[in-house]
DNA sequence: AGTATAATGTCACTGAATGACAAATGTCAA
DNA sequence: TTGACATTTGTCATTCAGTGACATTATACT
C-alpha cells in the first residue's frame, strides 16, 4: 500500500501548482481509467492503454496508483475510512446501536452522492471477479476498526465477540442495500433502503 | 476459472493408474505450496519455488491450479460448493430460516473437519490482504446461489431483498464464527460457535 | 538568477499467467 | 507385446503488472 494518499486538501487554501498539477494527473487517470474499463474491459485495459491516454509513462501511473485495482477502490476506501473517523470523533452512546446506526447512516449517504461514480465501478466489476471480490473486501476490512471504535465508546464492557457479529450484521445490511441499489440505473434512496434492513434487526436487542 | 475439478471421485471405484497420479501430483502441489508459504510468506514464494518443490514444470503447475491463489482458495470453493448442492437437494420448508440452519450447519460441520487445514490458510491469510479478500470472497460469492434456492423452496413468494439480507445475515454469522474460531490454536466448537451467534438474531424473524 | 526539492521518464528486471507445439506417458485392443 | 490413440507434461516464447535505480525535467524558494 505505497499509494499516494488521495491527494487530502480537506484544507483549501495554499494549493501550490503542483498539487493541482498531481489533482489534474491523479483525476485524468482515473477518468481514462474507467473510460477505457468500460470500452474494453477491465482485463483487457493495459496500463499502457492508461498511459498513453493521458500521455504519461507508464511507471508515473503506479506513482499515483499503487496497482490497477486501486483506480476502482480507492473511492470506497475513501468513504470508509472516513465513517471510521467520524465514529472515533462522535459522543460515546450507552447502545452499540446508536453509534452503529449513525455511522453506516453516514456512509450510505456518502455512498449516495457517489451514485454515478459507483455505478460505473459496479458494472466493472459485475464482469470481473476480482474487482467483485476487491471492493467486498475493501468494505469488510473496515469491519475491525468500526469493532473497535464502537467497544472502546460503551462504558459497560461488552462481549467483543457479540459486538463484531452485530458490526458484521450492519455491514451486511449495507452491502445488500448497495447492491440493490445499483441494480437498475434509475435510483431509489440508498439511505432509506439501509434503514429498511436494519429495522428488521435490531427493534429488540440493544 | 479453468483449474481441473478439484478431482471429483466421489464414487470411490475405477480409479486410473492416471487418475491416481493427478491426485497425487495435486495433493503433492498443495503440500509443498502451503509449506513454502509458511516458511518463506505467500508473497515470496514464487512459482518456480512450488514447482521446484515437487520436480515438475511451472506449466504443469497451471494445469492443476488456475493461479497461485487457488491452492488456497480451492478448499473454501469445494466446500461452500457442497453447501449449496446439499441445499438444492433438500425437500421444501415453509419457513427460509429451517433451510439455512440446515445448511449454514452443514458448512461449519464441514469447516470443523478442517480445521487444521483451514487453521494454516488463516495464518497466510492475515500476513496477505490480497488472500484475506480471496477467502471473504469465496464465502460471499455463493450468496445468490444459496439466495436463489431458498426462494426456489418457498411456496409463499416472499421478498427476494429480504431473502438476500437474511442469508447475508447467516453469512456473517459464519464469518464471524469462523474468525473466532481460528483465532486461537486451541478449538472450540465451531457449530455451536454459529448458533449462538444465529440465535441473538433467529428468534423473532420467521 | 540559482539552488534545493519533487515529479517524471527511461531502463532493466522479476514473476504470474497463457498459447503453441513437441515429447513422454498411460490406455486399450488385437 | 506391440502399436495406435488419448492425455499429460515439458519447452519455448510472449504478454503484462509491478518495482528499483538513476538520469532528466519541472517547480519552489531565497
Amino acid at each position: 500500500m505505497n499509494t499516494i494518499k488521495f491527494l487530502p486538501n480537506g484544507d483549501t487554501q495554499p494549493e501550490n501548482l503542483r498539487e493541482r498539477k498531481k489533482r489534474q494527473a491523479q483525476a485524468a487517470i482515473e477518468e481514462a481509467a474507467l473510460r477505457l474499463f468500460r470500452q474494453k474491459g477491465y482485463e483487457q485495459t493495459s496500463i499502457q492503454d492508461i498511459a498513453d491516454a493521458v500521455t504519461m509513462s507508464p511507471r508515473t501511473f503506479f506513482r499515483y496508483f499503487a496497482s490497477k485495482e486501486e483506480v476502482l477502490s480507492g473511492l470506497i476506501h475513501t468513504i470508509q475510512s472516513d465513517g471510521i473517523r467520524t465514529l472515533v470523533h462522535a459522543a460515546s452512546t450507552a447502545s452499540p446501536h446508536t453509534a452503529l446506526r449513525e455511522v453506516f447512516g453516514y456512509l450510505a449517504g456518502r455512498y449516495q452522492e457517489q451514485r454515478s461514480n459507483l455505478y460505473i465501478r459496479h458494472q466493472i466489476a459485475m464482469q470481473t471477479p476480482s474487482i467483485a471480490s476487491l471492493f467486498l473486501y475493501a468494505l469488510l476490512e473496515t469491519e475491525p476498526a468500526i469493532c473497535e471504535a464502537v467497544c472502546s465508546r460503551l462504558e459497560p464492557a461488552r462481549d467483543r465477540n457479540e459486538i463484531r457479529f452485530l458490526v458484521a450484521v450492519y455491514m451486511a445490511a449495507l452491502r445488500v442495500s448497495l447492491e440493490e441499489w445499483l441494480e437498475y440505473e434509475d435510483s431509489r434512496d440508498l439511505v432509506s433502503l439501509l434503514h429498511s434492513h436494519l429495522d428488521c434487526f435490531s427493534t429488540d436487542t440493544n
